[in-house]
DNA sequence: TTTTTTACTGCAACCGTTTGCGGAAATGTT
DNA sequence: AACATTTCCGCAAACGGTTGCAGTAAAAAA
């Protein structure tokens, strides 16, 4: 069976397509009589316009693209539920693409939103992508584009992210607050910007005020071993930078039978649903991709407006008490 | 700045539009110096076709579309990530819409698939959905629909399932083997089939060869409640039918302050990310959404060749072994 | 009754492609 | 030289809507 079309609907009623297609839309030019006439035979033969002709015709699509390193990711995934969300509340659709640190499946993506004529990219850059001109090519086309948490280096475009000096400075201060001495403090991967900046804001804050233990770690595993070794200086706290740091420290807390806060408190980065899993929760600073999904959303609306206004917005942290400290 | 079309190709060349459509898809109508000068142009003028209009023109979309009550899940996420994966290698889109376990939600995403004109759907029922019949349009409109996970109990249509009856009868067997005297199986609403699929099987497996005390949770509080309820009556091992579950079962441990697996056993049924959260890691059959994810898509490409075979799909299940049993 | 206004509705062009068919020029065949 | 083939390309319709403009009939005003 096919899709109803205005044409079989105007060729049942004698009516012009065009007749139709205003009735249906509620155009004022068509008498109450027509229009009640229209939408009855419209409900009962099921129409549904088709949005390529729709879009087609009027160049707007109501797509969004967003593109993403992987959607495998709770940070991530919350990010899209929220965007996700937003989206349908304002009538449009979501695509999602996520490019798996492939610099040349993001390239491709970035083709696919073209193809589809997409109102609006949300794009988090993958690790190592230096191809720029791809997104400024959709800056050319007047498709605005948001960038999110992996940003490029770029002026003059849309940045949102989350706090991430602000949120290392409030869990060093938290440190501090607890008059911790010994800090096992966890990065990631050294070459990140993230890391730099949430190790920057971390020690400044933290100075020489108490003793600190820095490590950096590239995965959940190398995070647990680097606990484990570092467990024989001693700390009394550990920090953990990100959700996966958190989740290898987690281990080599459980592997060495410590009390948590008793034998040692433990204070997270975190998006949050990793530090409830535990018992103590984990007490953590959140950096929320749900809020930077809506933050996102709003800086697209905005763009979409006519707003030239570039912005770089962040969220704001929240320090979540779980007891692990 | 506008796209390129193919109007502005053939101006420039002093060409019709059709020969160089004909051109950029290598017709063997066109000579090969026609080909160059078109493609040679299309490069630098960064031709993308317009996606609408080819669907207008040729009524194939190249689009999935894949609703799901949430994607802020473990289990979707990976099974949403796999479709993406293959539809990406075999050149097509995929639209993801949440419902949030909202009928009406549901409902206007349908809808939203269907002026999409989408070329096949994947599709979790949210819990209490009865409104099949917005399903049944789809089918009557040709449109292939894999169910996946939730799926309902119409005859007649594509489903494909995690082995809920294996899986359970693989825990089961593993306590059994382990020779487990006093199991308290933790399970997820008795109001879902997954549930009722699971506990059966579970329980026909263990038969009366060992003590059971059964427990009923909705969420993962409820879940750590009841776990540290039962624990009165000194069970020497827990399973969990699900990873919400347990998530709570195992605060619930943490909290007592048990050994695993000294004091206490653990198994589960998971996707297989919470299980590698702890240490020692949770041992676990495994149901794993990605593997779900590679079968729809596998049936869904078999519906798009013509298939009217109706098929009932299960992934296999296996046992990873974590040292919790 | 004639003229003006108002209330409806239809015509036709357009959005960017695809594709069947027909035709001209170039080439090959007697 | 006359005809038959190829080779290459363009015309025009179609996909399913939207929308500016024009047209007609009925109602209101003169």
């Amino acid at each position: 069976m096919n899709n109803t079309t205005l044409k079989e609907i105007s060729a049942v009623l004698g009516l012009s397509i065009s007749t139709v297609s205003r009735a249906l839309k509620n155009h004022p030019d068509i008498s109450e009589k027509t229009k009640l006439r229209v939408t009855e035979l419209a409900n009962t033969l099921d129409y549904e316009p088709n949005a390529n002709a729709i879009q087609l015709r009027t160049s707007k699509s109501n797509i969004f693209g967003l593109v993403v390193p992987t959607i495998s990711n709770y940070f991530y995934h919350s990010f899209i539920s929220s965007v996700e969300e937003e989206s349908r509340r304002n009538n449009y659709s979501l695509m999602i693409l996520q490019s798996g640190d492939n610099p040349f499946a993001e390239i491709s993506n970035l083709k696919l939103c073209r193809q589809n004529r997409i109102s609006g990219l949300f794009a988090c850059m993958s690790t190592d992508t230096i191809h720029v001109e791809a997104y400024i090519k959709l800056k050319e086309l007047d498709i605005p584009v948001v960038f999110f948490d992996k940003v490029p280096d770029l002026p003059n475009c849309n940045k949102v992210c989350v706090g991430n000096e602000a949120s290392a400075t409030m869990a060093a201060t938290t440190i501090l607050n607890k008059k911790k001495k010994k800090v096992l403090a966890l990065f990631g991967n050294k070459n990140l910007s993230i890391t730099r900046k949430r190790l920057t804001a971390f020690t400044e804050t933290i100075g020489n005020k108490t003793a600190v233990i820095i490590n950096y770690a590239d995965s959940a595993d190398e995070a647990e071993t680097l606990t484990i070794a570092a467990f024989a200086q001693k700390p009394d706290t550990v920090f953990c930078m990100s959700d996966e740091i958190l989740t290898g420290a987690m281990k080599a807390i459980q592997r060495s039978g410590f009390n948590i806060p008793g034998d040692i408190s433990v204070i997270a980065i975190s998006n949050g649903f990793i530090p409830r899993l535990y018992y103590p929760e984990i007490t953590y600073v959140e950096t929320s991709g749900y809020k930077l999904g809506k933050l996102a959303f709003s800086s697209m609306m905005a763009c979409l407006a006519g707003s030239t206004f570039i912005k770089e917005l962040t969220t704001e942290s929240i320090l979540v008490e779980g007891g692990s400290i």
